[in-house]
DNA sequence: ACATATTGCGTGTATATACACGTAACTTCT
DNA sequence: AGAAGTTACGTGTATATACACGCAATATGT
């Protein structure tokens, strides 16, 4: 009787993101909202379409996620190439929490690779991006 | 540069939720609430409270799950030792949800070790649990 | 040009999830 | 017995997430 996958993969998603969202408590943002940041300023401007398909989540959560850091001043709608399309970038407010975060966030990778070890933290890297 | 690691998790969680809900939908639930039921089967009548620490799911957010598989007939409220504690308990229904469910659950965690390799398979698992 | 198809987006609806807070019930201490 | 603390739970609020649907804008085919 093997443990279901999935679960396990819940559970440590939950947990790990949990460390994570600690982490970046101080500079106002949780895990999920840093990475979309980052996300954002690898290809700023960019459109919510172009942002759901790297962030592989759906477009409308893209929206929603994106809603909150608007309205939390760290990015700002632009008009895109169309008239339908809009454009993400990011505002002032919003690269600063990505400078004041690095740190954090590379606090809690380095964390995880020193209770792995770096063998398995390659596997780990390997098999979830297998999944 | 390393991806991180709560990214990577979220991503494989999500892609793997998607498999297992896909599989279960004929029986009408999906991995979750598959999940819920299994751990309400291992211990019923269980207190909500329990059913958390099983789980490792937030108080509340089992109270809401719980109450979606009420909804759906799966599981029923009793009285638990107390006046405070509600114990959980399968329908039959639920039983047979349950029982369905089996093969269609193996039929991932199968395709899943297929794809890995049993090596990789035993290498995530305890690395999931590790995390 | 006009009808049709496609694209980009927002909203409605639903589940999953957590934290904070309040309430009722039980326990413990004096 | 009564006060104080603990336990079990529900609800409010908020983010994360997906699917279905509809609308507006653009592209395409005849």
């Amino acid at each position: 009787m093997s443990y279901c996958y999935c679960i396990l993969l819940r559970k440590a998603s939950r947990r790990v993101t949990s460390l994570y969202d600690e982490a970046l408590a101080p500079v106002g943002v949780n895990l999920a909202q840093f990475s979309l940041l980052r996300n954002i300023q690898r290809a700023e401007p960019i459109s919510l379409t172009d942002l759901g398909q790297r962030t592989e989540l759906d477009r409308s959560t893209v929206s929603r996620n994106v809603k909150v850091l608007e309205k939390m001043e760290l990015v700002a709608m632009a008009n895109g190439q169309d008239q339908r399309e809009s454009a993400v970038e990011l505002s002032d407010k919003g690269r600063q929490v990505l400078r004041d975060g690095a740190p954090l966030w590379d606090g809690v990778q380095t964390a995880i690779e020193a209770k792995l070890g770096d063998e398995a933290s390659a596997q780990l890297t390997a098999l979830l991006q297998a999944l």
